[in-house]
DNA sequence: CGCACCCCTGAGAGCGCTCCCACCACAACA
DNA sequence: TGTTGTGGTGGGAGCGCTCTCAGGGGTGCG
């Protein structure tokens, strides 16, 4: 009712017009208690009127229920955020906590992050967290407040309930794909070894095979097209009788793709390319990408709601691979 | 000083501690009035010991000023909130606010969306808003409350500074090296017609084409890979006598691209292919796009930073296009 | 020595909301 | 008629912070 311009209608105002005290108006408002269809009735109405629409930050630090939910993504290089992965999970989130009204806020942390992760906990708009990447060291310094409002995409921890892709069963998934294509010599191009997803992968790869009598070809990575690149050159001088290389992401593949192919290596003719991860952009390559592809947003959204909803998050779910070939 | 559990130290226990009031705490901590160095360092002191960190909710509310950026995407189709452009929009302004404490808010709004901006602007939490990919219809109905704490990345409007990539001179450069490398029969498969950033490039294309005294050949798109492929069967039958085809998204040129080498039509032997925008897997593809590169990030960081200062921001620049060939 | 001035300080009043608690009817029971 | 409920209500005290304002103690100046 005051006159210095938008937004500054407040509960009180509501009340007043209303003909009901504050506290009336608070609990139409929040429907948080008893109230006569009467009072009811003219609250809204004047807060209709009004254009009333209550303050989430005063909201908020009085009812001390969050209204954001954080994403939290670890990793200062861009290497990392730039996956688009990430991006998957975030849109995904924004489609979930959208219409509940519920804010997506994106955050950096750094790999040494623990009081970043005290600050999230302190701070009283933050609904829950979605850990996205992190590594075991920081997961485990979740502090105690944050517990029980965070989830991790990722690896796990001690209270901290984890989501992630399928890493093992989609790295052997292609791999078989190759095998039974007939290929042997068979690169694996890492991600960045802090990164614990990396590792699953990893130990899949090495079992398979160890397992097939097959010798184990490693090269660092870190999930860009740039290192996929960088490895083709180390990989034909090393091991010149490779015949298929997988990259851990799709970015790695087709960034390997390019390299091989400006050195005029025939694919798959003479070494096959596959990746991890299905991006849009894999189907578009040519030869098409063979790929794990994940239902990342049907996860992300998994994570999400419960985080949303106060309810308990049933931890470690590993969510199928699919294989595009 | 309470007991229960994290996050339960407030600037009274601070001030406790530091044997001053709460007002000179509070000074000291925002470094907003005079304080003496003795204070000063009681209080720091105080304030470490006790891990104590301010509530960026309670601030808000109090002084408010407001701690978040909220990046609206317009749009409710996945199509344009899945463009690459608008993650990296996303990513160059969570760079620029992250260190300095303002987080970073995702948020979808739909194409009659003026209440959504309602709520934004009455949110007091806000501290500015980036309109991404918005309608000058939209763009008309941002309150009063909001000018000057909006800014919009695309189409301008009165009150609403805009920044934007330089479509027409993206546009005309990649159309005039394809001209150059002797391509008459050009075909440009446009964006979404309700997006104010398809009309330039379209208009740019009829006026060079005019002026070289050649048709205007033009076919819908969404800016999505799905669109460049649909675009090609149309193409090779209305026109078979094309020679290039641009996308008016890298996405769609890598659709285009993939449907032409399907069909066994050689590229760029018969057809050449451009995109435009320099997504990351444009140089990934075989042959690598002809695409126009553009400054996002740098763009997104300089709308960030004013709206974070709440300095004016000078509206309408254009920043230039790149051709990548 | 008195006045003005500046630096520092603390009390207190909010910011807009929720929530606890006491209160008042009125109805239902003995 | 007294007693125990009930649903509905308003007062008031916060949430954790900032900010204005009046006042106290120093310094500099005439």
């Amino acid at each position: 009712m005051t006159v210095d311009g938008f937004g500054a209608v407040t509960i009180s105002d509501v009340a007043r017009v209303a003909g009901v005290s504050r506290s009336t108006a608070s609990r139409v408002m929040s429907r948080s208690g008893p109230a006569s269809t009467g009072a009811q009735e003219r609250v809204r109405a004047a807060a209709a009127r009004l254009g009333y629409a209550p303050d989430p930050l005063a909201r908020a630090l009085a009812s001390r229920a969050g209204f954001r939910l954080v994403i939290a993504v670890q990793g200062g290089s861009d290497a990392v955020l730039d996956d688009p992965y990430v991006d998957r999970v975030v849109r995904a989130a924004v489609d979930v906590a959208g219409p509940q009204g519920v804010g997506v806020s994106l955050q950096r942390v750094p790999v040494a992050g623990r009081d970043r992760l005290d600050a999230l906990a302190r701070d009283r708009g933050v609904r829950g967290v979605l850990l996205v990447n992190t590594t075991e060291d920081l997961l485990a310094a979740v502090p105690g407040a944050l517990r029980g409002r965070a989830a991790s995409i990722g690896v796990g921890a001690r209270g901290v309930p984890s989501f992630d892709v399928d890493n093992a069963g989609g790295t052997t998934a292609v791999l078989r794909h190759l095998y039974a294509a007939g290929r042997r010599r068979i690169v694996l191009v890492t991600g960045p070894r802090w990164l614990p997803c990396t590792r699953r992968p990893v130990v899949a790869y090495r079992a398979l095979m160890a397992a097939a009598g097959l010798p184990a070809r490693l090269v660092p990575g870190d999930f860009t097209a740039a290192s996929g690149r960088a490895a083709v050159p180390v990989v034909l001088e090393r091991w010149p009788d490779t015949d298929a290389i997988v990259g851990s992401t799709d970015a790695t593949a087709l960034g390997v793709l390019g390299a091989l192919r400006e050195r005029g290596v025939r694919v798959p003719g003479d070494i096959a390319v596959a990746g991890f991860d299905d991006i849009p952009f894999a189907a578009l390559s040519a030869p098409a990408l063979t790929t794990a592809s994940h239902h990342v947003r049907r996860m992300s959204a998994a994570v999400a709601s419960p985080l949303l909803d106060g309810t308990r998050v049933p931890p470690e779910t590993a969510y199928p691979s699919v294989l595009i070939a």
